[in-house]
RNA sequence: GCCGGAGUAGCUCAGCUGGUUAGAGCAGCGGAAUCAUAAUCCGCGUGUCGGGGGUUCGAGUCCCUCCUCCGGCACCA
């Protein structure tokens, strides 16, 4: 059983910000409950470098468009290990091995006779020396960068036949319910596809900052088709000397935003099929973050800066909040107050706390070792089915559901220690039986939770499993009564309350 | 304009194929406990379920209509 996920490529025009960490935050909960599972998984992430807004942006700056994507590019490969993503490849669309492999793919489209020359018209900015989309002009048809009146003009390129694929996408849709999700995405697209789809360009003339087309060197690839391809280029030389594309394509979820719809749901299926290639078992959307209520940007300010919450807070605590505060597919408010509300009631006060108090109570009333016996059915009924409902609620994305879930379970463990009363028992040696069998459970539920809990919060719950004597993730794990009965370490709080002047060691 | 969503407690939202007194979290008020990062737990909500009409024994939950908000409607990574 293996599982391919994939986050976009992120554009190196501008440097990373909230709404990247978010994408490549979600894949790798995705990626890292698939390895609980046992799966072989390959998760994907990367940049794409090539095209108009790269070439201008770095123009700006006075580079050359590779210096640009090299200098950007490593700031989106360091953001990986940042925020906690077990991604097991970073692709760059400027790696000569990815070109290669875009080149022979498109060949071969225009082998099957889904590219012709043709002639595209249309509305040319000659400040920003390119055609500019109907959406995006100005009253008076001008530009909405130079405020100067546009021409129309002509450039000679090939054309993807996208036209003829409008049957068989319709078809894809009807078969494959959930090739796109959520509903209302599919929907979307599918709207987009039944009002007619035209031919696209596949090459650009004019620019010279992209794949070339190998049987006219006077083009590049338009950036999109050698974007796109990446999610299948990756996989024949992430790990020298091997080709992954047997095991691991089709890929079975590509993670975007909702900007980007329209070419994963549209062209790259088409593409595909074109190339005669086995498409992608789902795509799932998800929303925009939003800044009290507008869309993201950096001239607002008052940005949720993801490097100052990761410096304070660590990784788990930003990854838990974006997933745990945004119903995940929807867009969501995100903000520095309801961020630390998050943080200091949840992390630090109900899951934090949890453990400090159970760690406390087996090394005060038990020495640290861990009672052996039955966990508490009562409890146990309460957690039975969990593993099995998470993995469901994963399966179809619900991340935020499947966070809630485990965290009802959280909230539970609180309550059992309030009406079990631990210190009370402790005071009675004649109940000594039952405060063994209340320790168990405790520590048992507080596994399970972590097991759980992994791919949310990976770096603490593994410092938690250590603690607790039971380092395995494996989603078989997580079951009540299935950890062994051993010692138990106490640790420093998982979740400080006020992290920024605990000096405690790196998350 | 066309298509698709959404409008449920102060706030953020659950409510699947219609059926007991409409729910959760947060915030607010009151209380209990002391194992714990002064953390935790318990109790407290008369909400026109956007408006109106209809179907039904019975409707946030189906149909019609109106209002408001959001998204998509092509070559912007």
């Amino acid at each position: 059983m293996s599982f391919y996920v994939t986050t976009p490529i992120y554009y190196v025009n501008a440097a990373p910000h909230l709404g990247h960490a978010y994408t490549t935050i979600a894949a790798d909960v995705l990626a890292r409950h698939h390895r609980q599972r046992g799966e072989e998984v390959f998760f994907l992430t990367g940049t794409d470098e090539h095209g108009e807004p790269v070439a201008d942006a770095a123009h700006a700056l006075g580079i050359e468009p590779q210096e640009l994507a090299d200098r950007n590019a490593e700031r989106f490969k360091a953001l990986a290990p940042l925020i906690g993503a077990s991604n097991d490849f970073f692709i760059r669309t400027t790696d000569p091995q990815h070109q290669a492999r875009v080149q022979e793919v498109l060949s071969r489209v225009r082998e099957s006779g889904f590219v012709y020359e043709g002639t595209y018209e249309g509305w040319y900015c000659p400040r920003c020396a390119d055609f500019k989309a109907e959406n995006e002009i100005d009253e008076g048809r001008r530009c909405p960068i130079h405020h100067i009146e546009l021409t129309r003009e002509q450039e000679d390129n090939y054309f993807f036949k996208l036209s003829s694929f409008q049957e068989p996408l319709e078809r894809l849709y009807a078969e494959h319910d959930g090739f796109v999700a959520p509903r209302t995405r599919r929907n979307e697209a599918l709207s987009f596809i039944r009002s007619g789809l035209r031919d696209v360009p596949l090459t650009r003339h004019k620019l010279t900052w992209g794949v070339p087309v190998p049987w006219d060197e006077e083009h590049v690839f338009y950036v999109w088709f050698d974007a796109l391809l990446n999610y299948r280029t990756a996989l024949s030389y992430a790990r020298p000397g091997e080709d992954l594309t047997e095991t691991f394509w089709p890929a079975d979820c590509h993670v975007i935003a909702k900007d980007i719809l329209r070419f994963h749901a549209v062209y790259w299926p088409a593409l595909l099929m074109a190339a005669d290639l086995s498409l992608p078992r789902r795509v799932f959307v998800h929303g925009y973050l939003l800044m009290e209520g507008e869309k993201m940007s950096k001239s607002l300010g008052n940005v949720l800066d993801p490097f100052a919450v990761i410096e304070r807070f660590g990784a788990d605590a930003l990854r838990f909040y974006l997933l745990r505060d945004v119903p995940f597919g929807q867009d969501g408010s995100v903000s520095t107050a309801s961020f630390e509300q998050r943080y200091e009631s949840e992390l630090a006060n109900e899951l934090g706390n949890l453990a400090s108090r159970t760690l406390a109570m087996v090394a005060r009333y038990r020495d640290g070792i861990v009672p052996a016996g039955e966990p508490d059915p009562a409890l146990a009924a309460d957690f039975a089915g969990l593993p099995e409902r998470v993995r469901q609620l994963i399966d179809d994305i619900e991340l935020t559901v499947a966070l809630d879930e485990i965290w009802q379970r959280v909230r539970r463990l609180n309550r059992y220690v309030e009406e079990q009363a631990p210190w009370q028992l402790a005071k009675d040696g004649a109940r000594a039986d039952e405060l063994d069998r209340v320790l168990r459970t405790l520590v048992e539920g507080l596994r399970v939770a972590s097991v759980l809990l992994w791919p949310y919060l990976p770096a603490s719950t593994h410092k938690l499993l250590q603690a607790l004597g039971a380092p395995d993730v494996a989603l078989a794990c997580a079951r009540l009564g299935a950890g062994a009965a051993g010692r138990v370490e106490s640790i420093a709080p998982l979740f400080p309350k006020d992290p920024k002047s605990a000096e405690s060691e790196p998350a």
